[in-house]
DNA sequence: CAAAGGTCCTGCTCGC
DNA sequence: TGCGAGCAGGACCTTT
């Protein structure tokens, strides 16, 4: 389910509960995600105030006083706002309880998500310190992407989803961006000319910048904090559109394995 | 049975 | 030959 644009809109959803109020509890039902959920730390956070509520890349980070907790939701997971005393649905394997009545609930069928506290210094732990720009940043640039593509072989595709060369496009958005940039998902990243790459970088925020407008991509079940679905699904150019006509030029949608993922283009509008 | 929105880890190849 | 960067594939898990 999240990427970067429906990982933002959860952010914006839980910010109105989760800024400038206390955790009062932490429920923890199935400490079994992608690592082990550190229950007795996470409730040593008990009492403290949350100083504040950021994203980096797609993890989800609550900062307090006693340390920062940091939320992923893997492939499948999602955050909602319900009042204590909800009744706890399948998969819902943690809760952050907050003052007022209430409670931060993670739900996850697939378990790739996680919940760690970080020491700090936040930012030079292993899952951030890698990290690239913000692809909505002003650091990320067409310049960036050039230069670092320069030693790779593999397809534009992967390179561009690779979380040390941008953080935040996934498998969803790593095919819109490219089919609005003009260029074929499976390319060469060293083969791409600075032209072409700083057209890229303007498509992967264009597209990024828009789905987050949109509320972000529902295909299943991904919903807004609220419970509206995300709309940008209506603004989908190709994926998942294979053998439909592309919108551009009504040439079929194309689709092809690439790095063990699903990628689609239209093989006209995207001939490089 | 295959595939689904993520990403870490392992083991290999390639080029200096 | 040795080393490091980068690549490919596997792993994690449940639901449709």
């Amino acid at each position: 389910m999240p990427e970067l644009p429906e990982v933002e809109t959860t952010l914006r959803g839980i910010e109105p509960y989760v800024r400038d109020s206390v955790i009062t509890g932490v429920v923890v039902r199935n400490r079994n995600l992608r690592w082990p959920v550190p229950v007795t730390e996470l409730q040593a956070l008990i009492g403290a105030p949350v100083q504040d509520l950021w994203r980096r890349a797609k993890y989800i980070l609550i900062q307090t006083a006693s340390g920062t907790i940091l939320l992923h939701l893997g492939m499948s997971g999602s955050i909602r706002i319900v009042q204590r005393e909800t009744t706890p649905q399948k998969h819902d394997h943690l809760d952050i309880e907050l003052d007022g009545a209430s409670v931060l609930r993670l739900n996850d069928p697939r378990r790739f998500g996680c919940c760690l506290l970080l020491p700090e210094p936040v930012l030079e732990h292993p899952l951030l310190s890698q990290l690239g720009p913000e692809p909505l940043s002003s650091d990320f640039t067409g310049e960036h992407l050039f230069r670092l593509s320069r030693t790779r072989s593999a397809p534009v595709k992967n390179f561009i989803m690779d979380g040390k060369v941008v953080v935040g496009v996934g498998n969803i958005y790593a095919s819109e961006a490219l089919f609005q940039a003009g260029i074929r998902p499976s390319m060469t990243a060293r083969r791409i000319s600075r032209p072409r790459y700083a057209r890229l970088c303007r498509a992967i925020r264009e597209v990024l910048d828009k789905a987050i407008r949109a509320g972000g991509t529902t295909l299943s079940d991904f919903t807004q904090t609220d419970g509206r679905p995300g709309y940008f699904r209506h603004e989908l150019q190709v994926y998942d559109r294979t053998g439909e006509p592309c919108l551009r030029c009504a040439t079929p949608i194309k689709s092809k394995v690439i790095g063990q993922r699903n990628s689609y283009f239209c093989p006209q509008c995207q001939s490089f």
